[in-house]
DNA sequence: AATGAATGAGCGTTCATTCAT
DNA sequence: AATGAATGAACGCTCATTCAT
């Protein structure tokens, strides 16, 4: 049997009802993640949390690892979707001010959800991934790729491949540890301070 | 019952015969970890590798998190070493050679065994911490911010806390990510290209 | 998590099949206690011995405990409602007679599966208690005091709770012995000697 | 192997310094018995509570069930001692007195240590046998067939063995109910009534 | 399509017992 | 004789998954 056919949902979302049925899969395993941790959390438990019966999990997930995929997918799109309203707005912006926003829009997007997120980054197998290359930042990476060729003019010479990585790389690392893991770091007037390091890292970086 | 009791190892490592039995065991572990992944690590597949009767292993290691746990405190304490090294050499240099030579060795931290770095981090529960301000970097931080204690005069006026907080974190990130998801960065003529866009990041944000 | 939820069945009987299922695994239970002893009756040899797999038999009685306590339950119950019988028709009966009945039925109660109330008084940890006032004497108490009640006009004046504690356990500890431990003394023209003497104790006793 | 060498102390106890051993092993089994009841009770918890190496715990009993058979016997014998010494004080007594201070001392003989006695009869597989025909009461019996022997001049015409048997278990059993499971009997003021009617009862019985 | 009873491989762990030292 | 490290069979139990209804 395929392996990829055990990580994807069973149906094409075509009909009404399907969509309807694999969100509040997807959405009942995030609670249940949340509430019980990922060791706590089986399948059975999902299926009563939705309000489904296990059979009827199993006829839209293919596998307990698909809807914990899919969880992860969503949180990923939803992080994703905060920084692409921002780059939009940002995109005209001198690379100061522009920056200073992207990291500011960076603490927001970890803050959609931070007890999943936290539970996804520390317990979840395989889900660690979610802050790397390969994870949600490919998509930050890209938009901002895309923004930095926009303003070459303004930045010393470089290779914006590597440029790139290197902004959305460090950045997410540090709006993560601060969110998830220094809170404290964000009370209050501590923000501005955290934001105007991880933006004069960038900036200077950049420029 | 204390809960601590569960992932402690459980005799002091006082004899010769036990701290042998213990390296065996935490060995053999990491060898499962890597061969198998997390999920298929099982207590009696890791008895098994460690050429050991599953209760000999109970009774030097309470529970299967136990011996997990001290994988992660040996492979965590073996990057620390490289870096111990590398700081000490480096103390006396001016920050621009210093952070060089700091950024290498975090590559070289990596480098101690990848392939269980990359298991504990992507798919250990709770391990993923090793890459935070929490886990390894917790060790890292204070080194490095006793350097820039020591470098106050070369650096801008600055919170030397939270600047070490975001060398720290981002030179790790960095590093981790190249040497665990994107080794491509680091192939042979790259490796420069890298470690001076890392140096570079660093050095800038601190003078 | 609730204690008490380890010893009582999982599901409501109130389904045909679950009544069905939980009957298999309370008789099968039964049966390898018999066959096998408390020690060696274990819950894969239940669900064996049932022909259910093991996850079913886990679906309908959470503990090991639980399957035991059912047993219990059951023999008490099947030995209480012999007693009930011959107790309706005894009622209007005089003293003398009345006891005579009641404990050629004890007897009986006692034959009603010997096999198991040995293992289960003799082999099972707790179960010590089904001859005893807390276990199926209870019942048995309750019963012989209203009895007495009604027969109080023929009694010598005494404290009633206290003679009904009296009667019950001491014809229960006779009767169990004799069956149980001495089943001689049940030997053809033994039984009507023994139900004598052990009637004359009570007459005697209650006049 | 010879299935009784299993269930005996090893050696002769010869030597004092065996003697010993052994008396510190039973106690300590005891005392483990009574601390952690039967099931928690276990061969190297009895060794440590012994003050002494699993290894020579075996040297002195070849299994666990050995240890606690000879814990069984030293209880029985504990209570058979003070049996033994009212016996000889009341042997001259006429019944009624006689029966009453044997009932008394088979109070007594449940309050030696009661809280062992109840391990041993609620959790301990196949212990539950101490308070039968076949346990302690064996001894009991014999001692009471003589005293009915050298009185039957009192007693009215009947079979000597069946009426010792009615008289040990009936009282037995009512002093253990009363001592280990109704304990309020034999409170203050109620100790007097309840023997009283215990004595009744087989003084009635007797006659 | 939906249900949920049933399955059983597999896991973590305990503890009576052995045996090299 | 004494030690205690080592053994491993065996157990209770979970949970992802299937399939008859």
């Amino acid at each position: 049997m395929d392996k990829k056919a055990l990580l994807t949902p069973r149906k094409t979302a075509s009909q009404q009802r399907s969509r309807a049925m694999i969100e509040v899969l997807v959405e009942a395993t995030a609670r249940v993640l949340i509430k019980e941790g990922f060791d706590r959390a089986n399948t059975n438990r999902i299926a009563d949390e939705a309000g489904v019966s296990i059979g009827s999990l199993y006829q839209y997930f293919p596998s307990k690892e698909a809807l914990v995929i899919a969880v992860i997918e969503r949180h990923k799109s939803e992080m994703v979707d905060v920084l692409r309203g921002t780059l939009a707005k940002v995109a005209a912006l001198p690379i100061d001010s522009a920056v200073r926003e992207l990291v500011k829009t960076m603490i927001d997007a970890h803050r959609v959800n931070p007890d999943l997120h936290r539970v996804l980054v520390e317990e979840t197998p395989r889900a660690g991934r979610i802050g790397t290359i390969d994870g949600f930042d490919r998509e930050f990476y890209t938009l901002i790729r895309a923004y930095l060729e926009l303003r070459k003019a303004e930045l010393r010479p470089m290779d914006l491949d590597l440029a790139a990585y290197i902004c959305v790389s460090s950045t997410e690392a540090l709006t993560h540890g601060a969110v998830i893991d220094s809170p404290e770091r964000l009370n209050d007037g501590n923000v501005q301070a955290f934001v105007n390091e991880v933006a004069t890292l960038i900036t200077r970086y950049l420029k």
